[in-house]
DNA sequence: TTGTAGGCGTTATCAT
DNA sequence: ATGATAACGCCTACAA
């Protein structure tokens, strides 16, 4: 027999499917002894309803689905069980989808949707712009978690929790500044980035502004290709280029704590320390800057806080059916030992 | 209209349901301008083949399942997005599970094949003496990758790939003793340890043995509680517990990258230096280790070609209905600047 | 309390 | 080349 099906199950236990089906799913009009008798046999004959069947059959998928393309990264890692913990609590499906670098998330979702049947869905990470045209084509609720998104005015049920990325950058520049930097270099995203990365160097020009700096176009570091953006081997490759063109500067900002640690390596190996002779600061959080040597000056996420949050707004508006929700966290720097006052 | 089915594709085009299923499975017998008539009107009415039905319906699904308890865990990350692109690239459906750390793999793979009627599944990290009974319930054909389990002697269409785990352990510790270490701390999992952890604590065992040093219990340092075990977290408290006892040591080995940085820092906090007073080896071979300040002496695994040969070896098992395949992958000692020859 | 039957959306087998 | 129709495994009225 290839597969057990419930039909198998009924017939071994001389009942009829629909009495299995009462005892798998814990409908009250049964018989407790019989009941016992087929969660038994489905124990034996170890049976396991086929999800399809059920999916196709039910209204209510009763799946929630996580999209990313990152699940490596260590700052969604965390966040990502988090939801995930809290969800299956719930008593939900969850469904991790690594989305490939390129396809567009909002589009795999769509697709998903429609395929399984989504109840409700969480984007990590993504576009900041999300095109109106793919955001028409979901039908169920979502929530966009670490971004910031513009959406427009007619779109509905959706919320999107994030911190303010252009305001904790400024915050963390205008530390720099206060500790008496004036040349402080930027290792930031792609030049075209429309997301996080355009977000924290907005908020990097704004602070510079307000100091009465100005911002020389040699200092701001962009990628230079497509692929991965937040690694440390392009946060060294960057620094290390930037030192060796001669550039003066006395801080490094990387815009995400990965990019950081690159960046105090390269100016390990060019011989310099930090903080003594530059000052690094990072964004994000992790662990990674905690333990660094020396600790990697951030910005903090309330990555816990912001995965249940997320969670939280997602089941509300599977609840109202609809809705808008926004929900903007406030971070903090948390001092390490790589910033110097000069 | 709820949601667009194939049925509602048919009328708008005043075709049958069976020359949608046509146009949209690329079959040969359809006229080309009815196909594109179809596939136009799904293009506009954003319709998507219910997945579940099509699951239903098909005899193969072409779904590949990983399940990991760890889509967080570095390591693994970066395997999960090799073997991802190879099975997408291979047309088939890639399904990431992230297994509760409270749940067994095992038993979750057996649930989701059936459910999902899996073509294969690859099993990332997990148990090395995995329960017959649970074996025995899996009837697709699976990979288990980086840990070289104990399989029954009955077992069948299974494929493993990993690193000799005690050999490596070995190779590492022997370098040290070369290096002319004697007291060597291991920092390790919990004590009742039947994976990774007891290989690599048996190699360490093995190869202070064949240099003719003693092994000091008090030099074995366990994690205490459950919980993640590979964490920077617990790597420093429990170096710094050591520290604080008085022990004496030359060098501290860490049976994972993350573990080994959280040492250094607790190494470095207590006001002693990483390798001048203390020399610190890893294992795994993470970027993070290399871009430490100082980079991190590690063994290094071959992770791509691991993820390869996992997928490799999957779809070898699929074809052919069965068998057993196994390859154990040389790693290697990737020097850093953390260890110290006395 | 239990069984029978219809249908969920799709694909495949027949006819036509 | 195309359309009707029978499954796939399950759930759920409705009937008994």
């Amino acid at each position: 027999m290839g597969q057990v099906t419930i039909k198998d199950i009924a017939k071994i236990c001389g009942v009829g499917v629909s009495t299995v089906s009462r005892a798998i799913n814990n409908h009250p009009d049964i018989n407790p002894e019989t009941k016992q008798l087929i969660m038994d046999t489905i124990q034996e004959y170890n049976y396991v309803p086929n999800n399809s069947a059920q999916n196709l059959k039910r209204v209510e998928s009763n799946t929630i689905a996580l999209l990313t393309k990152g699940v490596g990264n260590p700052l969604f890692a965390e966040m990502i069980q988090t939801v995930q913990s809290d969800v299956l609590g719930k008593d939900y499906l969850f469904v991790l989808q690594q989305v490939d670098e390129m396809e567009n998330e909002l589009e795999v979702g769509a697709r998903l949707a429609n395929e399984k049947r989504l109840k409700g869905m969480i984007f990590m990470g993504g576009a900041s712009r999300p095109k109106e045209e793919l955001l028409a084509r979901i039908q169920v609720p979502y929530v966009i978690c670490t971004v910031d998104a513009v959406m427009p005015e007619n779109m509905d049920h959706y919320g999107i929790v994030a911190i303010d990325d252009e305001a904790e950058s400024y915050r963390l520049i205008d530390y720099l500044c206060r500790m008496g930097h004036k040349k402080i270099a930027i290792i930031t995203a792609y030049a075209h980035d429309t997301s996080i990365g355009k977000l924290r160097l907005d908020g990097y020009r704004r602070a510079l502004a307000d100091h009465g700096i100005e911002c020389a176009d040699s200092l701001v570091v962009h990628m230079p290709a497509k692929g991965q953006v937040y690694t440390m081997k392009n946060g060294y490759d960057q620094t290390m280029k930037l030192l060796q063109s001669g550039e003066k500067f006395t801080a490094v900002y990387a815009i995400s704590d990965t990019l950081a640690i690159g960046a105090c390596k390269a100016i390990f190996d060019y011989g310099l320390k930090v903080p003594d002779d530059i000052s690094v600061v990072g964004c994000d959080g992790l662990d990674m800057a905690r333990y660094y040597q020396p600790a990697i000056t951030t910005i903090e996420q309330p990555l816990t806080e912001m995965a249940l949050e997320t969670s939280r707004i997602l089941f509300e508006l599977i609840r109202e059916k609809g809705g808008r929700r926004k929900h903007i966290f406030e971070a903090r720097i948390r001092e390490g030992q790589s910033v110097r006052r000069i």
